[in-house]
DNA sequence: TATATTACCCACCAATTGTTAGGTACTATA
DNA sequence: TATAGTACCTAACAATTGGTGGGTAATATA
């Protein structure tokens, strides 16, 4: 996840996409392959770094790290670091991001209820 | 929007989580810049590939034949076409893209909460 | 002294997603 | 004959997203 171009095409549609409508908004936010699987877990609680990674078991740390510091911008989760060694760093959902739940509840009953029609 | 690799590790891993998280499964299959923008414009009924392309004034003929292509596959939509000169083609929401409806009204009742918590 | 632990960072690369700019067919109308 | 209209298609490119494999610090324990 490297710097947007904030002069691309990409961006300048995106923006405009998100400017009228807030699901569009939404999806950006929320639109990446671990987000909404990082948030469900956090919804029970907060969560150690090396915790994340285990409940997830594909995802490399680089991965992880990119999209806590996504979430963190967003305002979605809040960091906590304690000063110790080996560090211990701890993510846990703000309101905003627990306000997710409805979301994330949706998508899923959605999802679900599609793979059933689809897999047959 | 090319041919999937099914030999990527991008794709093994996204089919994994989707296996297991009917969250991550319907963001891959709405997760697209357009798609949820789409569907919301087809809840209020049926429309043309033009008028389509009128509601959404960024999008380029080709990315809006690609989105409905997949949301077809997606069984999202019916694509119906009359054989007429020059062509017709109409596009609907399927029972299970109707069902969407709660999901775009979850992430827009969040995203609007989201986007005044940020501009403030 | 060597190794383990934790939560990262970095450079480089592969894959996916989106855009640009050019087509096409077939008919009707000016 | 020239132009317009509709719903596409194609090749080539730009941007974003995700993965691989290496590294770091500082302390504790063997």
């Amino acid at each position: 996840m490297s710097e947007i171009k904030q002069t691309s095409t990409n961006f300048s549609n995106k923006n405009a996409l998100s400017d009228e409508c807030p699901e569009a908004y939404a999806s950006t936010i929320i639109g990446g392959q671990w987000t909404l699987v990082i948030c469900s877990w956090l919804l029970s609680g907060k969560l150690r770094f090396g915790e994340l990674r285990k409940k997830l078991p594909n995802i490399t740390e680089r991965m992880l790290t990119l999209q806590l510091r996504k979430l963190e911008e967003n305002m979605i989760i809040k960091r906590t670091v304690y000063a110790q060694v080996p560090p211990r760093v701890e993510y846990e959902l703000t309101p905003i991001g627990y306000a997710l739940k409805p979301v994330i509840k949706a998508l899923e009953d959605w999802g679900d209820r599609h793979k059933k029609l689809t897999n047959k």
